[in-house]
Parts: C-alpha cells; structure tokens; sequence
RNA sequence: GCUUCCAUAGCUCAGCAGGUAGAGCACUUCCAUGGUAAGGAAGAGGUCACCGGUUCGAAUCCGGUUGGAAGCUCCA
C-alpha cells in the first residue's frame, strides 16, 4: 500500500501503481468525470499515471487553469491527426495553447480556405468520436529521433533537437498519429466536447523572423457547449462594437489612403477629443500642473543625444531642410528637457510638472495599423515632472490619485503592473537596482496590488503600467509612470539645493490616456457607441410636431445653447417618427418632441436613447438635469 | 516588414460560366403637413482602388502598386 496526500491534508492509502484517474474516481465520480490530470508532488501527470509510492497528489479538473490547457492541447492534437489525414504531404509544426483555445502549425502546400477548415472539423469530429488512447510513451532520444524520422516529421526533428539528449523523450501515440510533447494529455480523444476552428494564418516557424512561414490554425476550447456559445456571442458583440464601424457610422473618424495610419478627426469626434482633453487639463491644472507646447520636428542632433536615434530610429519619420537633419519626435520626453533647462530651477520650485498633448508619429510596420489603437501618429497626454529623491514617493501618490479619478469616471476598473529592466537599456546595474525599489517600496507604502512583469520596462527606466478592463471585460493597458534617472543625464538637467549644489533631478514621466486617439477607440466599444452625455457629440435634438411648432424650438435651442448644451432643431420636413429613428439611430442622448401640448405646458416630451416611451417633463427641470450630467461628467 | 484573404455609388452589399454595371438606405425635386424607429413618386450618383498584361472584348483572368482585414513579428 502507499499513502497518498491531498490538498486538503487528508491522507488516504491505495494499492501501489493505483492510476490517478482511480483515485479521483475514489474520492467522487463527478470528480473523476471533470478529472483531465493529476498533480503528483507538483508534477502534471497524465490521469493514467500509476502511483508508484507515497505522494502528495492534487486531481486537476477543467475548472482550473492547468485543467484547461490540458484540454486545450488535446484538442490541438486532435487537430493535428484530422490534417494529418486529410492532407498526405502535410508537416507537422509544433501546437500550443493560448488564452481562450489553441493553434498548430502546418507546413502545407495548398493554403487552406474556410471551407477546408470546415472539413478539418469534421474530420476531428470522426476522431473524437473513434475515442482513440492518446498514449505517453517514455522513449530514449535515439529512439524518438528514430520513430520521428520514420514519419517523415521535419519540423519535430527539428524540435526534438531542442531537448536534452540524456533524458527521456516523451512521444504521444494517437491512434496513427505520433506527437512530440510534454502533456499531459487526456487519456483518449472522446473527452474533447466543445471545440471550434476559427481562421488560419502565416507563423514563423519558431516564432523566428528568418524562418520559413507556416500555415496556423487556431481554434478556441471550452470544457462544455454552453461555454463555447457564451465565447462566440462575446465575439459577435466585441464586432458590433468594433470601434471602426462605429466610428463610420456616427461619423467620428476616417482614415485615408494619402495618410495610412493616420486618424482624421470628423466633427462629432473632434468634440469627443476635446471633452478628454478638456477633462485632462481640468484635472492637471488642480494638480498643479503647467501645460507647454514643443515642435513636431526638431534636428536629428537632439535624438541622437538623447538615446532615441540609437534605441529607436527604425521607427521615426526623417526629413532633410535646408542642410539640416530633422526628426518628427517620436516622443515628447526631449522637448521638456529643453523646456525644463530653459532656466535655473531651487529646490523650492521642485516638483516641476510640465504637461502637454504631445502629437508624435511613429512609423509603426503597416501590418500592425489596425485603426485607433494602433496609428502611426497620435497624442499622448504626456507630462514629465522633475522631483527631488525625496519627492518620488508622494508624486506618484499623486499620479495615482489622478489616474483613479479618470478611469472611475468612465467605469473602468482597472490594475497595476511593474515592468523591469529590458535587454536592451540604458544605464548601469545599480541604477536599475535602485530604480526599481524606489518604484517597488511606493507600491508597497501605497499598499497597491501589482503583477510583476519581468524586462518590459523601457529602455531608460522601469515602469508601472496601468491596465483598465472594458465593458466586455477585455484589457488594455494605458497609463503608465515611469522612473528616470538618465534623460537628466543626457541633457545634463540641475536643480541648485540648499547648500548651493547643482545637483540632478529625478524625471517621472506619466500619461494616463496614453494615446488618447487610442483610448477613444477602447471608449467607443466600452460604451458600445453610445457615449455618456458629457461625451456625446449631440446631446439633445428638438423635434418639433410641425412646423408651426419651429419657432418655438428655436427658442428653446437658444437656451439650452447659453447652458452649454450642444442641441441641434431638425427642422427638415419630415414625419415625426422618421426623425426619432434618426436620433436613435445616431444614438443621440435625449430627443425632446414639442408640439401644441408640449408649448402649453412649457415641457419637452423627452426620449432618453435606446428608451422605447417618452416622459413629459418641465423644460426648467431637463435644463437643471442634463446641466448636471455635463458638469459632474456623470455616466448617465 | 512577412503569410493569407479583400477592394464595385456617400453607406451596406449583389453581380462568383469574361460581352462596357445593379439593389436598399442616404442625397435632390415634387406630392403629402405629420405625435414617437422608415408616407408616396420621380431624379441624380460609379474610368468597378490604381498601373500594366492576356483577349475581338476585362469589374470579372494574370502580374505589380496602394489601402484594408486576420495572424506573425514589433510596440522604446
């Protein structure tokens, strides 16, 4: 007998080479159905593992993470073998899990068309109803070289050479099928139930650029039906949000063939674009901020001296005038050092916050524009302010502050990432060492939660990024604060301290939209396009009954207009309810009808968006109404 | 930048056996003067993204360019 403990610290005893499965199936049978591992002593085991002697043992279900990858690259597998079948000549790339599903990748002639991966389906269907033994084989590399090179599998050949050579090699046979993999695996092919192929596409082999590209197809997983339904109906709702429909439809943006990348603002989104900066300015000026201006363009010198012409040059816009090498700035980060050294600064004056809505454009690869939220040039809401050491912490208490203010107000929850030293960066260890404590011990004073995300930071510093969830529950990240001690370097920045010493100051740059051509796109398809009304770019439309009713409108507009209301009369000759689909249709906040009635009373029949009745209210009571919504930016 | 796919009227799309373009909405004019998601009629709109090739003939087939989509790579 051997004991076996579980994660509650319960120890129960079974026959020595007792499979996995069994015991799950000892403990409760609705555990040994949604069983697809184990976990022995904090290995991943497949669950016909035989417990040779005492262990630790945790059965892995689909309801965890692990459970599910398990799923997942079963499921891959399974794909594998139906291509496998379906196309003789085909080479079998490597398969993996990724967030909601999984891709494999084939080296195939033909390309594959949907309707291909239609058939690729069914032929998975026929597998996992064959319910093949998907089988571990512990095997001597030899021997796996040997097995692989019989099929004819370049591509594992080439992955097999990756491993050790001393250790034993771990094979899956399924039925005809041989896989390289680390598993674990279901035990057979008739547990797969909730599967879907989504489109295929180019892969590099090994994810490496000089590599020959392979055909990849992905696929998403789920553990039941139900689960794979409520994914796809995700997915029909991020595309009617897309927030490049949108923005043709209520006519924000546009893009255009003579600028690719580049965002045209129409009226109804520069409206949008000034309420965020308006919102922005409002705030940075009760925090003391002081807002500047610098050039689009300044001489190649400046970027070479400040690093970004080495670190970045691939990726900026040139031009040559006169006998002079310009830059389009990349960054707004050099133009406040130049602003910051324009004078002597004490340090009475620290902390110095200089903001700006910084354009800069960035030649980004044309495969990766993909409307707003990747261009090839956008505004940031950037600021830079100068601190003494002993400043950092209550400055970023202070960004924080600014930070939670702005995404509450548009409902984003949101979360905190610490991103480190890159491979490739500027300065030396014991500045990195202590950059990244400073930023560790303001989390930790801050009592901030954080994930840790290890050589993301940027090339001069170390980052706390800041990631907001949308209405669909996706993430992006957005703001950001940065820790850095060498563009002070670079451009030779003092401060005089009390002992009369020049003496460096610290920079900490910030933005909180970001981009804010960025953030738009993520508020368009957060709000689904139907904006709050301090956003909207319409707020009201009067429509009058007939046009006897006109004039009076008018007059209403005139008020509503003094209140900073933005309302339009439609005033075109056409029936009511034609007008009212209009308005909902460009999903104009309120639609207000005035008739006989309604001029009578003094009231508005008012229609509040995606609202199926009117309400009459008093003209005064709407105008206290909506002047609040605007003025406390509330989301309606 | 790479792989695959795509580009027809302002918008959404049909035209997918090569024979010089079609619908709905929007737009213009006229009729209708209307109470909460499309009243009626008529009209105007396109060098079928651009350049080149094959063909008696190209929106349609082939090549290139530009732009877009998905993925890869990249995002300081």
């Amino acid at each position: 007998m051997i004991k076996v403990q579980f994660p509650d610290g319960v120890k129960k005893e079974f026959l020595r080479g007792t499979t996995v499965e069994s015991i799950a199936g000892a403990i409760s049978s609705s555990l040994r159905k949604n069983a697809v591992a184990g976990k022995v002593n904090e290995i991943l085991v497949d669950l016909n593992y035989r417990i040779e002697e005492n262990a630790n043992l945790s059965i892995i279900t689909t309801d965890s993470e692990e459970g599910m990858r398990v799923l997942r690259e079963s499921t891959a597998q399974v794909l594998a073998q139906a291509v496998k079948r379906l196309y003789n000549e085909v080479k079998l790339g490597d398969g993996q899990v990724n967030e909601n599903g999984f891709y494999y990748d084939f080296q195939l002639e033909q390309s594959l068309s949907p309707v291909d991966l239609a058939a690729i389906e069914k032929e998975m269907e026929k597998i996992i109803s064959e319910n093949l033994e998907i089988k571990r084989l512990q095997v001597s590399f030899e021997a796996a070289e040997k097995r692989l090179s019989e099929k004819n599998e370049r591509f594992k050949l080439e992955a097999l050479q990756d491993l050790s050579k001393n250790e034993k090699i771990t094979l899956y046979q399924q039925g005809e099928l041989l896989d390289l993999g680390r598993g674990p695996l279901l035990p057979s092919t008739g547990r797969i139930k909730a599967y879907k192929l989504l489109k295929v596409s180019g892969a590099y082999w090994k994810g490496e650029k000089q590599n020959e590209v392979m055909q990849r197809i992905y696929g998403v997983g789920f553990k039941k039906k139900q689960d794979l339904d409520d994914y796809q109906s995700i997915q029909n709702e991020a595309a009617k949000r897309d927030h490049r429909k949108l923005g043709k439809q209520l006519e924000l943006f546009m893009f255009s063939d003579e600028a690719a990348g580049m965002p045209f603002y129409l009226p109804n989104g520069q409206i949008i674009r000034n309420e965020l900066e308006d919102f922005s300015r409002e705030l940075q000026i009760d925090a003391q901020y002081e807002e500047v201006r610098t050039p689009y363009m300044m001489n190649q010198q400046l970027w070479e001296n400040s690093g970004h012409w080495d670190h970045y040059h691939e990726n900026m816009y040139f031009s040559d005038v006169d006998d002079t090498k310009f830059a389009l700035k990349p960054m707004n980060c050099p133009g406040h050092m130049l602003i910051f050294k324009n004078k002597p600064h004490s340090y009475r004056d620290l902390p110095i916050r200089l903001s700006e809505f910084g354009q800069v454009h960035r030649h980004e690869f044309s495969g990766a524009l993909n409307g707003m939220t990747r261009v090839r040039t956008f505004c940031q809401d950037d600021a830079h302010i100068y601190v003494r050491e002993d400043q950092i912490e209550s400055e970023i208490k202070g960004i924080f502050r600014l930070i939670d203010k702005v995404y509450s107000t548009f409902g984003f929850e949101y979360s905190v990432e610490l991103s480190t030293r890159p491979e490739d960066s500027l300065g030396n260890d014991r500045f990195w060492e202590e950059s990244e404590t400073a930023l560790k011990n303001v989390l930790a004073k801050l009592d901030i939660e954080y994930r840790l995300n290890e050589g993301d930071g940027a090339f001069y510093g170390p980052k706390i990024d800041f990631h907001i969830q949308d209405a669909l529950k996706r993430s992006h990240q957005c703001a950001t604060i940065q820790l850095d001690f060498q563009m002070p370097e670079k451009f030779d920045l003092t401060y005089i301290n009390e002992n009369n010493e020049k003496v460096r100051p610290i920079v900490i740059h910030r933005a909180i939209y970001g981009s804010i051509d960025r953030f738009f796109g993520i508020l368009i398809e957060h709000f689904a396009g139907v904006f709050p009304v301090w956003l909207a770019p319409l707020q009201v439309l009067l429509i009058p009954v007939a046009q006897a009713h006109l004039e009076y409108c008018l007059k209403i507009q005139s008020e509503l207009k003094k209140l900073g209301v933005r309302v339009k009369v439609d005033s075109r000759d056409e029936k009511l309810g034609y007008k009212i689909r209009e308005a909902q249709m460009q999903k104009v906040p309120y639609a207000a009808v005035i008739g006989d009635k309604e001029i009578n009373e003094e009231t508005f029949n008012v229609r509040k968006y995606g609202s199926r009745k009117s309400d009459n209210i008093p003209i005064e009571g709407f105008k206290v109404l909506i002047a609040s919504q605007i003025s406390k930016r509330s989301r309606n």
